[in-house]
DNA sequence: GTATATAAAGAAAGCGCTTTCTTTAGTTGA
DNA sequence: TCAACTAAAGAAAGCGCTTTCTTTATATAC
């Protein structure tokens, strides 16, 4: 149907073997049968079959993605992230992206990814990039590792067996955001995680705890509450929290979602922030969405979403050229001041 | 290095083109020897090379999507809308997304809209979605064409060459929001545009000018202000009409972004809304974001992002299976009340 | 001039599959 | 029993490239 090298050949009056070369930049040819091969191919618009350049060269140019979700901003920044830095340090790789989609339960989750994971690996990709809030089961691990085909976990958890990984100090920040509030004064402090099935929730609480226990805060049950990363969570433990006989003067949670679902509640409730209660949040993902400048303020830890994505690009492609060293790359966090906290009233 | 179709041949006792007829389930074969060929492929591990596999049928098993962003939220919710679709429709077929990135002027952008749809014509993609907000360009439409590859363009404009499209109406929706505010008893309208240079910018405005003249309303040119849809252009286009002699009594902007910016200029002015002043933005991308509950109420048009993505990979669909009728969907809008309407005061 | 190294080209094998074409085995009918 | 099918399998060609191996043309040396 379509032309293919050996019409070129033909044409150009050389064998198919001199075209190849000169597609490839590779071996010696003659200026002159190169610029004639090469005006030949301009003249018949001809382009190499993948398929069959793939086949001989035992590559599919295709890095394989798994991300989390296709509209959530932090994802879709990752996302961002790595495609940009593919097109900019391999731009003959494409990115075949798969999401977990918003659907479903934990295990369907998981399971989704183990099949989405095959059949990249099916595929033959060149290196892929998972970047999903499960962590990665010990199967896959090892199916990965079966297969030997580079690749890079964005975030999983810290000690991940994961050979190379990129992420953020989930309890370091935490406990920074959290000694933050300490440091004003703050005692009764308290913690509405995500489901702590979440490593990264689980890190994040761990650092609320090791803040409190450097200051010798004792940490109190009815002060730490599981939540479930919704906006009305948020606001439901705004309401539990504050009828307790004792009040927490701060409250920090484990996601911006959340603490949004919170500032609702609060402002329902006439209570002022920071002057009545003190409130933060963890993802910055405010600061990347469309209305950033609409939404109320909170202090948060800014996971650097994008810069994931590029690092883990940066990582794949080292692992790509040979670099066979574990690695794990931690990327900064910044702590975002939008003054929801303040000096405790009592 | 890895097994191939001919190892299985010779582990299960039978020839290669026996093993290709049970992995395509084509031709005759015993049940017994079936059964020993699928115990061999699931003892080995063994996957076919789908590079030989694509080479042989002449498909790549990939759909090419080209998307203008992968961070504003109405994109990413078309592209989610494609790659949902495309999973429970064409299970076999995967994505393979370019984004046109968010730097650039429009010149570049087209440009770069020219070179993906060139990489995805060399990739041989088995159909093609293109969703951009710039308008295709006749050599890109005429290469496109003559390549046979089977695409659906996702907006354009209205009238557009292209032979499968799916998009909103832009004009009719315009003339709805706009006749909902001359209802109210509105009379001096303004409007805020998007970047004439895009045509659903002058689509939509085209629906606000039917709509005066519709209702015998003569547009005022200083009521006519062309945005660059950025937040920061609909604070001052909301200073700009308001220090006009003769006020406008409601502003209707070309998109949600303008709109918000609006509404941070009216709040610092404190001007009520919408008691002192009635708007309205279009796209209804608040409603798609992270923070839709926090976000600042608006009037507005809601496109049916991820619907569009999902009506585009119907069409696709049909054009693969050979459908060649020219077709352009257009997918119903919302109008969402947020009560930033109100009559005028005077 | 011939011998020798090197540059440039072609012939042909082969990547891992699918598919046509051919052959063999198995079934049915009289 | 043998002809006439059909079912099942294999042989082999070929998809469109790359690459090795071999041959031919060209340059360098003596």
């Amino acid at each position: 149907m379509s032309i293919n090298l050996e019409d070129i050949a033909r044409l150009a009056g050389v064998s198919s073997a001199t075209v190849s070369r000169v597609i490839n930049n590779t071996g010696n040819v003659k200026p002159a049968n190169r610029e004639k091969v090469l005006r030949v191919i301009e003249e018949t618009h001809y382009s190499p079959n993948p398929s069959a350049q793939n086949l001989m060269k035992k590559t599919t140019n295709t890095i394989g993605v798994i991300i989390n979700s296709l509209v959530r901003d932090h994802w879709t920044h990752i996302l961002a992230g790595i495609d940009e830095r593919i097109v900019e340090l391999m731009p003959t790789q494409n990115a075949l992206v798969m999401s977990l989609g918003s659907s479903s339960t934990q295990e369907q989750r998981q399971n989704l990814l183990s099949q989405k994971l095959a059949l990249l690996l099916r595929k033959r990709c060149d290196g892929i990039i998972i970047a999903v809030s499960n962590r990665l089961s010990e199967k896959d691990l090892s199916t990965l590792n079966a297969s030997s085909v580079p690749y890079v976990v964005i975030q999983d958890f810290k000690g991940s067996a994961a050979p190379r990984r990129v992420g953020i100090d989930n309890t370091k920040a935490s406990v920074e955001l959290t000694e933050r509030a300490i440091r004003l004064g703050h005692e009764r402090i308290a913690y509405v995680s995500s489901p702590l099935y979440y490593d990264y929730a689980s890190e994040r609480r761990d650092g609320y705890l090791h803040a409190l226990k450097k200051s010798c805060i004792k940490p109190l049950p009815d002060y730490m509450v599981e939540g479930d990363n919704s906006f009305e969570c948020g606001s439901k433990s705004v309401l539990q929290l504050l009828s307790l006989p004792v009040k927490p003067t701060a409250i920090i949670f484990g996601t911006d979602r959340m603490a949004f679902g919170a500032i609702h509640q609060l402002n329902e409730m006439h209570l002022s922030i920071p002057e009545e209660i003190s409130i933060a949040g963890f993802d910055g993902i405010a600061e990347l969405g469309d209305y950033h400048s609409m939404v109320p303020p909170l202090n948060t830890v800014l996971q650097p979403a994008e810069q994931l994505g590029v690092a883990a690009v940066d990582l794949l492609y080292s692992a790509m050229n040979g670099d066979t060293s574990k690695q794990s790359l931690t990327i900064e966090t910044r702590f975002i001041d939008r003054h929801t906290f303040a000096v405790p009233r009592n």
